[in-house]
DNA sequence: AAGATGACGATTG
DNA sequence: CCAATCGCCATCT
């Protein structure tokens, strides 16, 4: 499937991509956090749609980013193949976190918040 | 053009 | 926490 991109959310997608790229290792953050850094706060779903979008790119660490609760609901497009359905939280492990039913496990105290640690990003 | 979709989130029960 | 529901908004069909 081909991603399209309007020149006014490439922006948008390049501002999100900066920030996922600060997410420090062993940490994550989610794509609330990030939609509200970036004064969109009621804009979520975009920045899961930028993920979706950059996915395919190296250096960008979507793996650290997880819904709100911690929950890893874009697991699904991590997968390369049939059985490669953990892929994200096997990336997510082998950064020492502790991934449990799908879920990050002690997400409060890995949880990056740019709003406070990317203040004057 | 109209309606459905989704890597979301907040609220309510 | 779960489930249902609503708000959101670019993209897809």
């Amino acid at each position: 499937m081909i991603i399209k991109l309007s020149e006014k959310n490439k922006d948008f997608f390049n501002q999100v991509y900066l920030i996922v790229q600060e997410i420090p290792y062993g940490r994550v953050t989610s794509y609330g956090a990030i939609a509200n850094y970036l004064g969109a706060k009621k804009s979520s779903r975009m920045v899961g749609w930028a993920m979706n979008a950059s996915h395919r790119k190296e250096n960008i660490p979507a793996h650290r980013v997880v819904n709100r609760i911690g929950i890893l609901t874009g697991k699904g497009h991590f997968m390369e193949s049939e059985n490669d359905f953990d892929r994200m939280e096997n990336l997510l492990k082998a950064e020492g976190i502790v991934i449990k039913n799908d879920k990050v496990v002690d997400f409060k105290k890995i949880f990056w918040d740019p709003m406070n640690e990317l203040k004057d990003f």
